[in-house]
Order: structure tokens, then sequence, then C-alpha cells
DNA sequence: TTGATACTGTAGCATTCGCTTAAGTGTTGG
DNA sequence: CCAACACTTAAGCGAATGCTACAGTATCAA
């Protein structure tokens, strides 16, 4: 099927869907790295996991530059904190609910000693 | 290819990546809803929502029960927190480094304050 | 210059995904 | 009872995904 548009968190979510790939993020979350040290501890082969930091970047989770032979990958703060404020503006409301149920309860409570 | 073992959170950020389903999620995150209630704003068949919510059940994000005719569902707040965990997680890593460049930057500065 | 290194790019293939259509099942209001 | 309602289930299809194998290209070290 043909997508239209692709939302950033569309690309993000997806990118982040696959283990291989979060391995690859957990790895640069402690900073920058070549694409064979990305692949070391991954059970594929190093042309897997190129096309794997095609979607990581396409995803605008990784940026990466080449120099001489070596392409050196960072990761992409921005993104990755976008996707974090998604998950904490659904927070904020299912708390809501929660502060809600929190309050009926404390209110059923003090009808019962009312009685 | 065969998968041994999908864990929580590729399920979870694989279910998170289609904007229906994050449209469904969004909706659970102010209260309980139908299916068809879900369904309404989604320009797809009651069908395809019914198969979005089975990755959303299967991915632990939601649950739902059925009473005479009418399903319910409701928001799992847990997976969603171990979603944002794992982001969180990262973060203190990034952040960590990027801690790391602004003291290499005032301790540039300082030099440049000697000279 | 030559061999190793570090990727790069493409073809092919099995599997999964997102959807529709179509034909059900179980509830409920009148 | 029976029609409307709220799903449920399965088949099928085109597109996307995740790999491997294989054949490159560019850089560096000796």
């Amino acid at each position: 099927m043909l997508q239209y548009q692709s939302e950033p968190l569309d690309l993000a979510f997806q990118a982040l869907s696959d283990p291989g790939r979060r391995a690859m993020v957990e790895r640069l979350s402690f900073g920058p790295a070549s694409v064979s040290e990305l692949a070391k501890p991954l059970p594929m082969t190093l042309s897997a996991v190129v096309q794997h930091l095609k979607v990581l970047e396409e995803a605008g989770l990784v940026k990466s530059e080449k120099v001489g032979r070596v392409r050196t990958c960072t990761l992409e703060i921005k993104t990755m904190t976008q996707v974090e404020r998604w998950i904490a503006e659904r927070k904020r409301f299912w708390e809501q609910q929660y502060d809600q149920l929190e309050a009926y309860l404390a209110q059923t409570a003090a009808e019962e000693n009312d009685r």
C-alpha cells in the first residue's frame, strides 16, 4: 500500500520495534560508533546492519558521517525526545483519570465515615 | 523468518508505529471506550479496527472485556510505562554525554580566559 | 603496489502487515 | 419472534520487512 506521508512518530516507533535496531540505539546512547562497531555484537551480516542503520537514519534517530573509509554514527536526541514526549502527553491524561479514581475512593471513604 | 520470542518492547513499539493504533491509544488515554467508539473517527472498516485492537492487546497496551454485545477497552498503563522507561534509560546516558560536552566547553572557555 | 579493511549496493526470497470483502455469532429492544 | 446492533472470523491480496548472498568501491597500511 502506498503511504502518502509517514509521520515522524510512525517511522520512529517502527524503527525502535526491532531488537537489533534498539541494540544499536542503546550502543549509540553511550556515544558515537562506527558501522562495524555497531555490527560486532549483532548476529547478522554487515549488510543487514547497514540496512538497519538506513532505517534509523530515515526515522531521524541517527545521523552519520563518513571520514575516510569509516562511517561514524551518532544518536539524534531530538527525535528520541519527541517519542518520549508523545508518551508523556498520554500519561498526563491517564494519570488525571487515576487522580479522579483516587478522589472518588477518598470521597467514598469519607461518606463511609459519616455513617 | 521464525521469531523465537518477541520481547515486550518489540511488540509495544511495533503496535505504536501505526497512526491508527496510536489514535486508538490516544482515545483510550482519556478513558475506556467500546470498539465502535474507537472505530468511529478512523477511515477504515470495523474489521480492520478489530485487527488493530488485537495487535494492541497482544502488545499488552490495551485490555478489553465483553459485556453483552459491547466490548469495552481500557489502556494498560503498565506497558506504556515500560516503553517510556526504556527511552528514559537511554536518556540518562546521552545526557551524561551532553554534560561532558558542557564541561569540556566550560573548560575550554576557562583556558581561553587564562590567555 | 598490493592486500586488508570498511563499507556499499542490488537481487532475491520467505514472512509479515494492513486492509477489504463476505459470511458468520451472540444480544437486545420492541 | 425478529430486526437492528455490536462485533467476530476467515480468506485473500498487494506492499513492506528482514534477511542473505554476492559483487562491487574507496581508503589505508606496509
